[in-house]
DNA sequence: GCAAAACCGATTGGTTTGGTCTGGACTCAG
DNA sequence: CTGAGTCCAGACCAAACCAATCGGTTTTGC
């Protein structure tokens, strides 16, 4: 199950790669466009930020930016910043291993194998999308913003 | 995460399935093999009981057998049961569709899509593996994957 | 009747989740 | 310099969830 800080933290990717190269935006302005609450999200995003994925900018006319283009920022990196590795057991995760600390021989677990195909599956999709991805496969919300001045 | 209630039913069945036809297997027996804790054993097994994918006999010579073959028993019946839906998110599940809670419009929610896709890989796994094929697969060496992490 | 075994409800202790609170540090306009 | 506008940081908290246990009860075979 993704967390709602994984949950929120890629609405607000996405909400960022939605006003990229239009400067910083608020934490206020995402929270609210986005429906989450604000303190709840200034913890995420400084979670973000210091695992290099934002930039920020204190001060009036501050606030975040992404730190690299959308179109390479994958929504894998977020969810495994904000949730954790991927896989559903330790000892398949190729970003964090971790032996199980039940089984004493993972040659002969039962459970690995079918576990190590569900990994890899969800990375294939997770470490494939981007935040463009994301945004462009979204219902508009706003159309008015195109005519933006 | 696979919980350890889901990983310990896995494997419970998975040993069911290797002793298939060879009359009840006791709880004890397979806590000790499997090494879980029988206690908790002892409520999963009913709890995979009243799904009806276990039959039971009390008593002396008594014990758990598979209600129906093994190679008709998939893995992802075991984990829905024990950990319940797969989807990451409540709005793209198949077996149990909630809305999410937070978001007012599913249409431009930008999450959405990606985890539907998840959830399709992670079923098309999960739902195609039988306890015969877990118990074929284990005790081998894992072929080398070719995903990025 | 007695022992073996599954069955069942309640409880416990620990961890995680989903936040909030309080205050600090930095930036910029005036 | 000063203060308003921001992000930064850590401690804290209630509720939910997880893993497991306890203490029995029923059913069955002999």
């Amino acid at each position: 199950m993704l967390s709602s800080k994984a949950k929120y933290g890629l609405k607000a990717m996405v909400h960022l790669a939605e006003r990229e190269g239009r400067g910083p935006v608020l934490i206020a302005e995402i929270a609210e466009a986005e429906r989450i609450p604000k303190k709840f999200l200034d913890t995420i995003l400084l979670e973000l930020k210091n695992h290099g994925l934002l930039s920020s900018k204190k001060g009036k006319g501050g606030g975040y930016t992404l730190a690299r283009p959308a179109e390479r920022i994958m929504a894998g990196e977020v969810i495994r910043i904000l949730d954790g590795p991927l896989a559903p057991v330790p000892c398949v995760s190729r970003s964090a291993y971790r032996p199980c600390p039940d089984c004493q021989d993972e040659a002969t677990c039962a459970v690995r194998g079918v576990m190590q195909d569900v990994r890899d599956a969800m990375a294939a999709i997770v470490d494939n999308t981007t935040l463009i991805d994301m945004s462009k496969r979204r219902g508009r919300i706003e159309p008015v913003l195109m005519y933006d001045i």
